[in-house]
DNA sequence: AATGAGCGT
């Protein structure tokens, strides 16, 4: 109304802008609604969110209705000529993607309903129904065909009554053979480690340096400049060398003055402990002891 | 004098 006219100069605006400077999204969210959101500064110097929400029925057809014009754009350039609309030589008209999101590989089919649960609970518990814990087949768990390669996962991966179905009826002597089973297991995957036969319940290899203790030295008042291939040397004359970790400072990369050897045997760190302690290295004397272990590994 | 990293269960 008035309002423009009460400025006495173009200046203003610009001084208004600046001061205020009102940040607004505008977009519609899935049902339809606009959502229109101003980020602003109040009198008061605050910070202010202001949300509004309109509900546009009509917005869906408004905009088909404005791409269906555009699609009758005369086309230019090097699509001159052309008839109206996509050509889908050179144009991808896309579609929305829903993408079901899950944690891990697991509980990607739907929740049973709460009647399917309860049924399911029933069945388990109610009227003699027999059902296998390692297959959910309907016979004793010490009669599942599977046992011997499912026996071993009973306890580590299939808390009861939380995996999915097992695949329909199997088949008579169709057993897969001990530690030779297939990679999956009730349609999920089994790593080889995990498999019945594999040593050790969840055991891997190649995990140098704990959990199987390797015997481990630390060896202090080494210069800051030594590499892990100098200890590696020096110690590896007593014997197989497992694993050299040098100290040093997380930024910088600089030695910090210790490091720890570990060996394969026990008696061969004893004896290199012995022999290298004391030893004059980069003109300083070594120090070895029996590392402490670490107090949390993993 | 001095006791470790990161990946990921």
């Amino acid at each position: 109304m008035a309002a423009a006219a009460q400025k006495t100069s173009w200046a203003d605006d610009v001084d208004d802008q600046i001061a205020e400077q009102p940040k607004i999204e505008n977009y519609i969210d899935e049902n339809g609604v606009r959502i229109t959101v101003e980020y602003s500064v109040n009198d008061d110097g605050k910070k202010v969110k202001i949300t509004r929400k309109t509900k546009r029925v009509l917005q869906k057809a408004v905009v088909e209705h404005a791409v269906a014009e555009r699609k009758k754009w005369a086309k230019f350039g090097q699509e001159r000529g052309n008839k109206d609309g996509p050509d889908p030589a050179t144009t991808t008209v896309g579609e929305n993607v829903y993408l079901k999101l899950s944690a891990g590989n697991k509980s990607n089919e739907p929740e049973p309903t709460p009647e399917q649960s309860i049924k399911g609970q029933l069945q388990k518990a109610g009227a003699g129904k027999v059902v296998c814990r390692l297959c959910k087949g309907d016979h004793f768990t010490a009669k599942c065909p599977y046992k011997d390669s499912l026996a071993g996962l009973e306890s580590a991966d299939a808390p009861p009554g939380e995996d999915g179905a097992f695949p329909a009826e199997p088949t008579a002597g169709a057993a897969p053979g001990a530690g030779a089973g297939g990679s999956t297991i009730g349609g999920k995957y089994v790593p080889p480690s995990m498999r019945a036969g594999a040593r050790g319940a969840g055991e891997a290899m190649g995990r140098p340096g704990r959990g199987d203790d390797l015997p481990t030295l630390r060896v202090t008042n080494i210069s800051e400049d030594t590499q892990e291939n100098d200890l590696r040397d020096l110690f590896g004359r007593f014997g197989r060398v497992a694993r050299v970790y040098v100290g040093r400072d997380r930024e910088t990369g600089a030695g910090k003055g210790f490091a720890f050897v570990s060996f394969e045997e026990r008696a061969v760190a004893q004896k290199a402990m012995e022999k290298v302690h004391g030893m004059g290295y980069d003109n300083l004397i070594l120090s070895v002891q029996w590392s402490q272990p670490r107090p949390d590994g993993r």
